[in-house]
DNA sequence: AGGTATTTGTTCGTATGTATC
DNA sequence: AGATACATACGAACAAATACC
């Protein structure tokens, strides 16, 4: 039994969490490294299997720890630099043979890995976000392109790309095969040529919903991109948001001055 | 009592965050609105006042809800002071008017809000990362100016800007008194001027430090953003790592195509 | 102002289930 | 098969903050 000092004004469960929090940092326990079981912990720092329990839950909300019934618990390795995104930018580097792939496989398959997406299409009526951004009313209805992406078949990124219906009505997007050209293409083959991108980028926790389709560890926020692009004649074409899990990305962009 | 199916294959207490879920997002339970007591809850539903607690926790977690001890529990009300970071753009909506004050007052006084910073300046050695981004060796020493910045005095962002110790050694920038002008306009008096900006946005849970620095609530993750700076010649001249909680941010970026 | 009821926070104990070694 | 470890679930008690009369 060591500390946990009943006179600090902390309950417990946080004295503990931060008692073990510091051993994560100092060094002490290694990313990667196995936590002392519950039962252990209790002994060692004589309180019950409920404090530590409350305690590691703390740490897990932080991303530090993951636990695995029947194997242990682990401190969080070093994010395994996942990295990927790159949704710039200004910078004119996107050559022509480029644009022949579409721009997630792209990306994913630069990086030597392998790329996969399962994509659904639907239609339904715009809820306000949505409306707002197209310039329509709400519950307008929209074409709406939904998919799955994933790289070396763990899911990656939820996508959903919603379109005015009277613009892609007969077009390739409403069919839910793979787009190969890109749907940028697509659009410019409509008539409407995507000129200008207008991105928001916000970030939150989770639902279980998207914990389950994400895989998503505990203590993984979503960041979450809304890109609205316009035409040649600066009309909204195109609303695309995408769910991001914290540990697998980075959004890069490059800005003048 | 109400649902909660045994013969479901998921635990209780998350069938019961479920229903509870469902009750917030149909509008059933409006933002601002009170929980029913976690007694109360537990007799509705037929289970112990801890499960109902671990029920709570996951949708704490997510940030959907908050607790006061006395008082009880609430729906998270939509965040009315959404803060548009809009650290954009390309487009030249910079009027050399408003270069006179430094860009965070700028945006907040644009939202009729009142800003203060607290800046404190140190000299470091650049850990890996800055290092990387200023294109010096590891342990160079560097500048840093640290700031927290508020918003009618509530605590908004915490921002650290590091910079190349024969860079600014002789300069305003060295004095913790803001800079009214910006930074920017420093380094461009210094001949270094600013011409192009890599952004790199990650986002994670806060630590404790964090959650107290910012006054965070549960389930709330941070946005980083980690802006290099380069100069004519195309030299990095600061990496600026600015720290957002999700619940009042939304970044914005304009991209040409 | 003061006291009581209500509500969430903390902590213990105990038991059983389920995955892994 | 057995031991170990985390997950789930119940019960109970007291503390601390708040609300209400």
């Amino acid at each position: 039994m060591t500390s946990l000092n009943p006179a600090d004004s902390r309950p417990l469960y946080q004295q503990l969490a931060a008692a073990l929090r510091d051993r994560i940092t100092s060094g002490d326990l290694q990313p990667g490294a196995r936590f002392p079981s519950e039962a252990d912990l209790a002994s060692q720092y004589d309180t019950s299997r409920n404090t530590v329990r409350l305690a590691l839950d703390a740490l897990r909300n932080e991303g530090l720890i993951v636990s695995q019934q029947g194997r242990g618990t682990f401190v969080r390795s070093a994010p395994p630099t996942r990295y990927y995104a790159s949704l710039t930018g200004s910078r004119a580097q996107r050559l022509e043979a480029e644009r022949q792939r579409d721009t997630f496989t792209q990306q994913i398959e630069r990086q030597g890995r392998t790329a996969r997406q399962v994509s659904t299409v639907e239609v339904v009526p715009a809820d306000a976000e949505i409306a707002r951004h197209l310039n329509m009313s709400a519950g307008t209805t929209v074409a709406v392109r939904r998919r799955v992406m994933y790289a070396d078949n763990e899911p990656l990124q939820l996508g959903d790309s919603y379109y005015p219906i009277d613009i892609v009505q007969d077009s390739k997007i409403m069919n839910p095969a793979d787009v190969v050209e890109g749907t940028d293409q697509v659009l410019e083959d409509l008539g409407h040529t995507p000129t200008r991108y207008e991105d928001e980028i916000t970030w939150r926790m989770p639902t279980v919903d998207e914990v389950a389709k994400l895989h998503l560890g505990p203590g993984i926020p979503l960041g979450r991109l809304l890109r609205t692009s316009f035409d040649q004649n600066d009309l909204p074409i195109e609303v695309y948001v995408v769910l991001l899990p914290g540990d697998r990305h980075v959004l890069l962009y490059e800005v003048e001055a």
